[in-house]
DNA sequence: ACAATTAATAGACTTGCGTCCATAAACGCA
DNA sequence: TGCGTTTATGGACGCAAGTCTATTAATTGT
């Protein structure tokens, strides 16, 4: 099971890959991701273009990559805090992605762009990053049910499309992402 | 007020503008969007580049304008059949809109590619394309208040979200838009 | 030490987008 | 008919993405 390391050939620099990250991530969130381009990554990484070539296919995958390294592979934040109701864990968890989308808020729109474009990385995208965020939601509004503070006539899983899916539409559509949007989802969802 | 047509100079011809449109629409369904060059549109509607960037600034500009000129510039239906209940209305537009997306859905998740990499082209698409049909739903939604189909309590506006962005949703990370996935919508928002 | 193997580098290359330019064509006006 | 104006055309151009190639560097095994 655990294999050692590779017994034959150059081994890829760890510090390379990580230059690219750190120098994609930084760019990025200076100059916006469009204005961004490879020749910067690579010149501001200092390594040649092909390194990057080796490890990514495209702008893209670097950036998913960059972003999982930062936000934890999986999720931000557990949420099951048996104190506070879930209604109000829903608002926090809501409230602390659109404080993170602040910053990488063009970052997620670059890559749902993306995703668009290319049927691969959408899947990754989608199993390794949306994926588990809805699973978040719709996790926590089935603990919800329990106690009935949500009915059991509703379906979790559709609601928290409709929570990722309001989201996602006003962020592609250039709307504001604020506190005040989320407790208005969370009224919606638990009623006013 | 009504202006004529202005005096001066080579006329535009009306007959490039429709090749180009109806060049980038065919080609488009039968290849897909990313694999559609302007090269090959210009070559198909036999018209010279600058004559496309005379009219579009980009290929989203121009399937834009296409896709206007067949579904027609607002909204496909007006929907307001007093015959049928609200709910059954606000399937049969998303079953309407899902089954168009069958063949135009490639199309759209293009756009909306499209539309996160130009600010300006985002403003046209949303304020041309997205919300009059966001305003449906949302006039639909509020007429199906008033003889109390549904609660006075909801917030139409955020449930038109939820529909939308449940909708744009599932169509950006790749799932299917069938008449059972209407229908799930339609029975969340009115009660299953 | 030396061979085999794999990564890193620099740079050429291809393709597509969008711009620019010079020239020809189509119109109104005199 | 000629002039001014605007569009259409074809081709050159600059830029960025991504591929490819030859060369060099780092590592393991003998």
């Amino acid at each position: 099971m655990n294999e050692k390391k590779r017994p034959v050939g150059r081994p890829t620099s760890a510090e390379a890959g990580t230059a690219l990250k750190a120098a994609a991530l930084s760019l990025i969130r200076e100059k916006g991701y469009e204005k961004v381009s490879i020749a910067d990554i690579i010149r501001t990484a200092g390594v040649a273009r092909q390194t990057l070539y080796n490890r990514w296919n495209t702008k893209a995958d670097l950036v998913l990559e960059a972003v999982f390294d930062e936000t934890g592979r999986y999720a931000a934040e557990p949420i099951s805090d048996d104190d506070r109701t879930c209604r109000d864990q829903l608002e926090a968890f809501l409230i602390g992605v659109f404080t993170h989308l602040e910053t990488d808020g063009d970052t997620l729109r670059a890559l749902i762009a993306a995703a668009q474009r290319d049927a691969e990385f959408r899947a990754a995208f989608y199993t390794g990053f949306v994926l588990p965020r809805e699973r978040m939601v719709t996790d926590l509004l089935r603990r919800a049910q329990e106690p009935g503070e949500l009915s059991r006539a509703r379906d979790p899983e559709m609601l928290s499309a409709f929570i990722h899916g309001a989201f996602w539409y006003r962020l592609l559509n250039g709307g504001s992402l604020d506190a005040g949007y989320a407790r208005a989802i969370v009224g919606e969802i638990f009623g006013g």
